[in-house]
DNA sequence: TCGATAGTTCGATAATATTCGAATAAACGA
DNA sequence: TCGTTTATTCGAATATTATCGAACTATCGA
């Protein structure tokens, strides 16, 4: 559990943000996170087993999309918003607004 | 070949989208044809197999991303921009804008 | 109606992902 | 140091994708 590698910046690819996001579940996730600012895992598993969701995060982690700090046992996430802002301007802008008329 | 089936504006999903856009090979042809209008499938395969672009074609046909229209023989393939645009704006727009300092 | 052209569909293989129970690990408080 | 809590890792089953050659289909012009 020691060190949860994470992309840095430069290393982001937007090809694997795209297929980070395009799970139904991960993007919920992201969506919750950005209302919520920070969450732990359990508070975003929706009855979910924990293991699949702890690869879902690490779908997100790897990918860059979320950074997961360790804090006391929990695990803190939280969205790399200003890094993928800066790198993909608009991306995850357009997929946290919710529009009535667009299918998830 | 008769009909291609693309969904309607209404059933198009963003996680569809999403996935579609995960690909390199197909996020290049989008960007081609963002950039070029409209392709045969000919045009943009790069050197690779018919069958392997024929896939990647559908995904984006039936994920709402391009829209193909029976031209004689060949197929001729368009963003369907407006709708995308409409349904998630900014979407398209920021996967189609390469900022140097990310990666594909 | 016979090519020639442009794509699709089929089928098989290899590679990746998803799911989830069980075992494991890390951190902390008593 | 022993639980308790929280999450990761392992392992195995299932499912989905990607790839590409071969066969097939559609369209058009001669």
């Amino acid at each position: 559990m020691r060190t949860l590698k994470h992309p840095k910046a430069g290393e982001i690819e937007l090809t694997r943000v795209l297929y980070a996001l395009s799970d139904p579940v991960r993007l919920d996730v992201v969506r919750q996170l950005a209302h919520e600012g920070t969450c732990t895992c359990a508070a975003l598993d929706h009855g979910r087993p924990k293991s699949s969701m702890s690869h879902h995060f690490r779908v997100l982690r790897d990918s860059g999309v979320v950074l997961t700090r360790t804090d006391g046992p929990a695990h803190m996430n939280e969205l790399r918003r200003d890094e993928l802002d800066r790198l993909f301007p608009g991306l995850l802008d357009s997929v946290l607004t919710v529009k009535e008329t667009a299918k998830t």
